[in-house]
DNA sequence: TGACTTTTATACTATTTCGCATATAAAGGG
DNA sequence: CCCTTTATATGCGAAATAGTATAAAAGTCA
């Protein structure tokens, strides 16, 4: 029984021409990693070609001018980082935890780079861009507003769960624990000690949380600059 | 009596050849706008030229090559940036005020430029070419070091005056007024509105120093996020 | 096998960019 | 009035850059 009209979509159609010398995701990641280091400008189409191994043409085939494939870069990272700390946000631990480490696990992404720390795409390459290009700003805006929200429900929950007193401001607390991301995005980049980020970070929890209680089994902690507004 | 020739410096001495059509330090400040908005790259020795009002041999002769006067740029920003703040952290007031009108300066200063605002040459600009070139690296560096150790020190002078309790950690309270400035910086050049930036630094003194004490008239306000390292 | 389809590889063009060579302009000195 | 000095103006040239035309390659389908 012939039956290949008759199938729904299979795994691996095998498409008709000669097959794709590239993997389409793959190098995308590599474009994206030389416009997050050099920014967009400076990175020239025959450098996207050696990062990625395709050449011109195919380039464009796939992306579009360099113009949508900075875009499509630059999505693809926020993809990425939503992917990498989804998980962290909704992890089962005490709030300090937590919030510290998110801190470290951005400090991570923020050093890493084979050619030096090269900080947050948002906060840094395409900050940079956003003067010329309104698609660019539209990205950016959203992806700052979205760390605010995340930190923001963070907050909220932790008042939901008593972890935080019920006058705390969870937007208050997010938009520091926000800049505290910022900061060590340019830091980071600028090639500052991870020691010294690390103690960036220590900084950031007990000014937006409190120094922590000497003695933990008192139930309740010593709440610093928590209340109000 | 002759005495050309014994007077020491005259105030004018008029240099031999053709008089210069240009003010370095105004076109210097021109070229400077031109990098701050656009970067090294996408910033070309036309729009340099157009910018400052000289054709390109003068400004090789004026200022060297590109990256010279990138560089010069950078500098002459800095120290435009430290004699603006200069005196209001060294003016007499509250520590409070102080800590605001500080952030609301950096938020004027970011905020300003006339195809949008521009945010911090050194957050945005420069800090995105570190990773090429080792001397804006050593400039950036030293502009994050200076921003917190003015910060540090006006927290240590408020500790010294009583308006900070004598276990508070300037260096920590440092970390986060340089975490929000840096935070300003990102999110002006991102076009969110002023409004919200306001709401940023209000929560960033509440934070940084605690609550206002709603009855001034005691003399120890509700201290939060201040003891401990 | 041979027509068809899709991708890759090479080479090309038009433009931009940086840096500089050369010629001209505007001042002072003797 | 001519010479020297310094700056400006024009424009050259080599290299880089963005984007594309064209042809070869590597597959499928019948």
């Amino acid at each position: 029984m012939v039956q290949k009209k008759l199938n729904g979509p299979p795994p691996s159609p095998r498409p008709r021409g000669r097959p794709r010398a590239y993997r389409p995701e793959l190098a995308l990641a590599q474009a994206r990693d030389a416009f997050w280091r050099d920014g967009f400008a400076a990175t020239s189409l025959d450098d996207l070609s050696a990062a990625t191994g395709m050449n011109r043409p195919s380039l464009y085939a796939a992306f579009g001018d360099k113009q949508a494939l900075y875009v499509k870069a630059y999505a693809s990272y926020r993809a990425e980082v939503r992917e990498t700390f989804r998980p962290i946000f909704r992890a089962e631990a005490p709030l300090r935890d937590k919030l510290r480490r998110i801190l470290v696990a951005a400090l991570d992404l923020y050093s890493s780079g084979e050619a030096g720390p090269r900080g947050c795409f948002t906060v840094l390459t395409a900050s940079s861009d956003v003067v010329a290009d309104p698609e660019i700003r539209a990205l950016v805006v959203e992806a700052l507003t979205s760390i605010d929200e995340g930190f923001a429900r963070l907050f909220a929950a932790a008042i939901e769960s008593g972890e935080l007193p019920g006058d705390a401001d969870p937007v208050r607390l997010a938009h520091m624990a926000g800049a505290t991301v910022h900061s060590l995005s340019v830091r980071a980049r600028a090639g500052i000690a991870r020691r010294d980020l690390e103690r960036l970070i220590e900084d950031a929890v007990v000014t937006i949380l409190g120094p922590a209680s000497a003695d933990p089994s008192r139930g309740k902690r010593k709440a610093q600059g928590l209340s109000g507004k």
